[in-house]
DNA sequence: ATCTTTCTACGAATATTTTCGTAGAAAGAT
DNA sequence: ATCTTTCTACGAAAATATTCGTAGAAAGAT
């Protein structure tokens, strides 16, 4: 299922920092902008009913996981953004990502070395 | 602004049909899932609101257009998609997006001459 | 001319997401 | 031992997004 963007934003803090206390996730979305401390947990306990998260006891704390890797997510997401907004055409997308943000060198010729080998 | 994903779903059939009547976007809206005629009305009015569509009188219908380039828009929601779901790593987004979705000879060609460019 | 269909406008119900207040238990500080 | 802080749980308010029903005007059909 696919996470809010508030749970996005919570499961990227956790495979950033790994497994941690609501405390410890709430003072990373405090940077950014104000709100408060149950917000903050009631989300992360939405999201363990949702099973996005899993959590252990710590004596009277939990420590928090995101249930699936980084990457899975990521596809999954980026199947349904290519959809939506390129109409399915990832290829399109590829080439106005390339063409917006600026890479370095190495990182274009890594790009290139992938399709390479994609091309065999 | 950010459209919602309703608002996204109308605004794909608009940059692929050109200007249209509520009734044209709604029958395509209705392919793909059951949708009474007055939400899509609804929506298009809210877009109009917004200023996401403009529209012009024919006789008694509307004929709405997206007000942004599909482009334009691709990019900004590109931008935000990067942020929320790739901790801004476009690079890494281009390399998971080659490596899911299956191209042709021809795209990966493409997309290499597009690399050589950048490189200059 | 009347009946049916097809529009718009609009209000409001429903669903979803985000936010926070309050209460009670446990830990830490004085 | 009491006070303060820091947890969790939970309900519910607030904000957003989606859906649809009803009403009235215009067009089309018989």
């Amino acid at each position: 299922m696919k996470p809010t963007e508030s749970e996005l934003e919570i499961l990227q803090i956790l495979w950033q920092k790994g497994p941690s206390t609501v405390r410890q996730v709430h003072d990373v979305l405090v940077q950014n902008r104000a709100l408060g401390y149950t917000t903050t947990l009631k989300l992360m306990q939405i999201m363990f009913e949702k099973e996005i998260l899993t959590r252990t006891d710590q004596g009277r704390f939990h420590i928090y996981t995101a249930a699936m890797e980084e990457e899975a997510t990521q596809n999954d997401l980026l199947d349904r953004f290519v959809n939506a907004a390129f109409r399915g055409s990832a290829m399109k997308l590829v080439m106005q990502t390339l063409g917006n943000h600026s890479a370095s060198k190495e990182e274009l010729d890594e790009i290139k070395k992938l399709i390479e080998g994609l091309q065999k």
